[in-house]
DNA sequence: TACTTAACGCAAATAATTTGCGATAAGGCT
DNA sequence: AGCCTTATCGCAAATTATTTGCGTTAAGTA
């Protein structure tokens, strides 16, 4: 359960950039994130982890979403959390309906069309929020 | 509180398809969404409705969203809602992150991006969800 | 107009998230 | 290393969001 040096000492530099104790909870929360090979929920964070609460969880993702260290994927009706781009390069997810199999997509296009459209419609752009859905292979061969 | 007739209609055709009942409350949902000039939250449909109940909005809502009348949007933390495809054309919103302005986009080539994309993923695309935000020129002067 | 039953709306259960507060431990300072 | 300060933890409990059960009402059909 170790995160790789550089990013485990980012993180420190950004905790404490943002006067943010780096806690036992916290440095869980970022190891789960930094191991997930996919956005996490809550609950999962939760129950994932050994030592933190809901509470504390729900307290120290806010804190760290606040600091900029881990971003909101919202997916349907349901809210997840991942590394911000700092630690993991930007993309977004291309997920199954069925099967819930997610995969990154990396494509210099749509950020640019992305920025591109901000500028259209007298945006300076900050954020988005990019998420595909569909049916995999698999899935449809099922029926 | 009238919709145009067209939709009226083809609101009509696919609630009775889908099996549903078309009531007070539903007639009254449908009817303040295409008023609307931006997605509308379950709260928003609840106060701005003088017959629906929570539970009724709640339960109208996802049978609507089931029958692929409404669509959701995720904007951060919150959802909201929208009227599906069929009513108005698909598009996405660039949204002021201060004053929550929000704008409509319609984009041929983002749209042929995504498929593109999904084709790329192995997905047979379903849906996408797009939220762009920023800054607005009115807020970015006021600081 | 009468009949059948889906949907409403109340009450109440359950789930999700937030708040208050005393106890604990992170980080700075000897 | 040990001490101090105070942010954070974790418990209990409040608040908010969402779902379920059930008797009543009204939409759609004949």
């Amino acid at each position: 359960m170790q995160t790789s040096d550089l990013l485990q000492t980012t993180f420190k530099q950004d905790m404490s950039r943002a006067k943010l104790r780096l806690t036992r909870v916290r440095q869980e929360i970022f190891d789960l994130l930094s191991q997930a090979d996919r956005p996490l929920s809550i609950q999962e964070l939760v129950s994932a982890s050994n030592r933190g609460h809901f509470v504390s969880i729900y307290r120290s993702i806010d804190a760290m979403h606040r600091a900029g260290i881990v971003k909101l994927v919202p997916q349907g009706f349901k809210n997840f959390f991942e590394l911000s781009d700092t630690y993991k390069p930007h993309h977004h997810h291309a997920t199954c309906e069925k099967c819930g199999s997610s995969l990154e997509i990396h494509s210099p296009e749509l950020e640019k069309l992305m920025k591109q459209l901000a500028l259209e419609a007298g945006l300076k752009p900050t954020k988005h929020q990019f998420e595909l859905f569909g049916v995999c292979e698999a899935c449809a061969d099922k029926g």
